[in-house]
DNA sequence: GAGTGGTCTAGACCACGCA
DNA sequence: GCGTGGTCTAGACCACTCC
C-alpha cells in the first residue's frame, strides 16, 4: 500500500514550520488515522521527492522523525515500513499536569509548601549551586479529580525566586508550564524510575495503607543554556500511573 | 574552551564506519573524559567543517546524535555547549543481562520454564498471532551472584521455535543476544514500566518478604520488518534495580 | 540489473542573539 | 552587522536485497 496523495496537498511552503516537520506530521497522522496500516510499505524516498518537488535530506528527514519514534522501520534495499503493535507516546518533558489533561481527568493541585530553604548536598549537586545556598521548595500532592495521585517534591534553582508569589497561578497550570512562561526552554532531563514502601505521611497524603507500594521518579531538568532549573522527588499512586515509552535501536 | 584539534585526528574516510559517526563518537569521548566540562562551548560548526575538510550536514548530524542524547544543548546564535549534570546512559534495548554486565556484577539464570504454550489473548495481540497459536514461554529468574535480582516471563514469537533447545546457550547469555544470533534485528521496543506488590511466588523466588513492592516492566519488542519477535513481563527488586535514562525535548 | 535506503558534498538562504 | 545554528537544494556514489 503507497500513502495516497492526497494527504500531501497540505504542504505550505510558506509557513515557518519546516518542510521536513510537515511531512512528517502528515505521514505520522495517515498512520494514526489508519490509513497506513501495519506492515504498510511506504512509498519510496524518491519516488516522494519527485511528487512533492522535495529534496531527498529534506524527506528523509521527515521519515526518520518517525523512525525515531518507533513507528516505522527502515530496510536497505527494501523499504520503510509501519511497525506493528499499539502505538504508544513516548516519555515526553510534560508534567503529570500535562499528562492527566491529556488523559481527560480534571487535574487538581494542593500546595502544601512553597518556601525558600537551604539546598541539601544532593540538590545542591542536581541544580549546580553551593551547598546552603537558599533554593526554592515546592512541595504538592497532585489529583485527578478528588483523587489524590502523587506526592511531588521540587527544588527550583533561586533565580525563578518569583515562583514564591505565584502559588496562584501554580495551583491551577504545571511548574514546567509556569517555568516556560518565564522564558525558561527546557531541553533535556535526566530521571530515575524506582519503586519503594510509601512513608506514612505519603500513604495519608496519597489515600492509600500504609507500606503500599509507590512507584517514584527523581528528575533534574535542563535549560537550552545547559543549566540545570529544577529537582524533583516524586512518588505516583501504583493503581493510577504508569510510564509508557518507546525506545528505538540506534 | 574549544575542541582541541588533535582530538580530530583519528577520521578514517576510509572506514565502513560512516564519518559522522565516528566525530560524534570523538566527541562524545572529550566530554566523557572531561575534556570538554559542563558549560564549555563546542567550537562552532562551520569551523570543524574547514578544519575536518567536512560537509555542514555531516558535521551537524554528529552533534545531532550528541543533542539526541542529552549531552549538547544548541542555541541558534549562541552555540553549542554540553550540558550540566551526570552523564546518564539512555535506556536502551539491551536485557538485564547486559545491564548487569555492564554495572560489574557476575549475571545468573535460573530457567524455570521452557516450553510451548497457546498464546493468551493479550499475548496475541502482542505478538501479532492467532489466539491459541503456540508460542514460546520462558520463564526465568536472572540474579547477581547468588542473589536473585528479577523474575521475567517472556512469550517469543513462534518463528524462533529453536529457542526450546537451546536452554543452555540462554542460561549463558541474554534473550536479545540469542535473537541476535538467530539474525533477528530488535529495532523497537514499547515498554511500561509501573509497580506492585509481589506475588507470594514472586516474593519466594526474589527472596523478599511477602507484600513487598516490586518494579514491574511490560515490553514488547520489534525487529526491523515491524513485526514483534517477543513480548514480556518483568518484576524486579527495588532495592537492586531501577530505570535511569535521559530525556530530549525534540 | 533494478530498486531501495545510507552517506556525503558544496553550496544557499534564513532566523536568532548579541554588541 | 556579525556570528551562530536551522533549513533546504540538487545532485553523487555506495551497500544491500531481490529477481
Amino acid at each position: 500500500m503507497i500513502l495516497p496523495l492526497q494527504a500531501f496537498s497540505s504542504l505550505d511552503r510558506n509557513s515557518p514550520v519546516p518542510l521536513y516537520f510537515q511531512l512528517s506530521k502528515i505521514i505520522e497522522q495517515a498512520i494514526l488515522s489508519g490509513r497506513l496500516s501495519p506492515g504498510d510499505r511506504l512509498e519510496n524516498e524518491v519516488s516522494i521527492c519527485a511528487r512533492l518537488s522535495l529534496s531527498r535530506p529534506t524527506v528523509r528527514r521527515a521519515i526518520e522523525e518517525l523512525v525515531n519514534q518507533g513507528l516505522l522501520v527502515r530496510r536497505r534495499g527494501l523499504g520503510t515500513q509501519v511497525v506493528h503493535g499499539q502505538v504508544t507516546r513516548g516519555i515526553e518533558l510534560t508534567s503529570l499536569y500535562d499528562d492527566l489533561l491529556r488523559s481527560g481527568k480534571r487535574p487538581t493541585t494542593k500546595i502544601l509548601e512553597l518556601r525558600k530553604q537551604k539546598a541539601s548536598p544532593s540538590v545542591a549537586a542536581s541544580l549546580g549551586v553551593s551547598i546552603n545556598e537558599e533554593v526554592i521548595f515546592l512541595h504538592r500532592v497532585r489529583g485527578a479529580g478528588k483523587t489524590p495521585v502523587a506526592v511531588m517534591q521540587n527544588w527550583i534553582h533561586p533565580r525563578y525566586e518569583n515562583l514564591l508569589s505565584s502559588q496562584t497561578e501554580l495551583a491551577g497550570t504545571g511548574l514546567y508550564q509556569w517555568l516556560r512562561s518565564q522564558g525558561a526552554a527546557i531541553q533535556v532531563a535526566k530521571q530515575k524510575i524506582a519503586a519503594r514502601r510509601a512513608s506514612p505521611e505519603e500513604a495519608s497524603l496519597l489515600e492509600i495503607d500504609k507500606n503500599s507500594p509507590v512507584l517514584t521518579m527523581d528528575r533534574t531538568v535542563f535549560d537550552n543554556t545547559g543549566e540545570a532549573l529544577e529537582c524533583g522527588q516524586h512518588c505516583y499512586r501504583t493503581d493510577l500511573y504508569s510510564f509508557e515509552f518507546t525506545i528505538v535501536e540506534r
